[in-house]
DNA sequence: ATTATACTTTACCAACTGGCTAATTAACCG
DNA sequence: CGGTTAATTAGCCAGTTGGTAAAGTATAAT
């Protein structure tokens, strides 16, 4: 198909599967307990759709016990895509500061932790 | 369409648009410019589409200056994108401790940054 | 042997993606 | 004005994605 990269981005890119994978960040769980929160929006052979996406991705590994099939969270492919963004550490870094710069111009307050003003405007898409 | 994280990952679930901002990282180009390298694969067109993609996800800015569209990286989104990362940071960790102790075990040799043992090994999918 | 549970597979569908060629828009140049 | 350069748009097409319902498989339980 295509190289591993695009695979685990293209898996990353919907949010039942990132939920999937934040739902085995707490532990082991068979298929039926991982499509349990998502039945209301989508049926079983969907969720089961969406473990193959992860699964060739190989972000979860299925295993087998009787007519259970735990799965678990496999994060390698995880620290190639970081490793991917880290090449982008520098201009992001340089972007928090451009944001830093702005907010204190426009409020005349440094960049704290807890700024409730800092905070409430985090989410500006331009800086 | 879809959410904004979503938008991000499949914009980067693709070579040629990592490939297009990986070379706007080195600055601003025109469509033709940043085109040039991908014209023995693909039509001026196609990257045009590509392009587009990674606008609507924000990762580029397109601006004007008569027949040109110079086009600059945005790293904003990716800011976004490392942060959903940074919740499996401590698995991938400890996925990275498993390799240790693997390797440990097998080549009877700890993890050194030029260790051409632990190098050869690095790309094992599961550990 | 039958039934229930857990899950997958198949077949279908609409929508999206990634590519193309050809046509169009927009700006500059002489 | 007419031609050239830069880029986009339109229309087409094949393949993929994300969902469904219905049928199938495998294991356990009675």
């Amino acid at each position: 198909m295509q190289d591993a990269l695009s695979r685990t981005f293209s898996a990353l890119a919907d949010p039942t599967r990132r939920a999937i994978l934040a739902r085995l960040r707490r532990g082991e769980a068979t298929v039926s307990q991982i499509a349990e929160p998502f039945l209301t929006q989508m049926t079983l052979p969907g969720v089961t759709k969406h473990l193959k996406v992860l699964e060739t991705a190989g972000l979860v590994t299925k295993s087998r016990d009787a007519q259970w099939r735990p799965c678990t969270l496999n994060v390698a492919p995880l620290t190639d895509a970081t490793a991917w963004m880290e090449e982008y550490r520098v201009q992001m870094e340089a972007s928090l500061d451009r944001l830093g710069l702005y907010l204190k111009s426009v409020t005349n307050t440094t960049l704290e932790p807890n700024d409730d003003d800092a905070a409430a405007d985090n989410d500006a898409q331009t800086v």
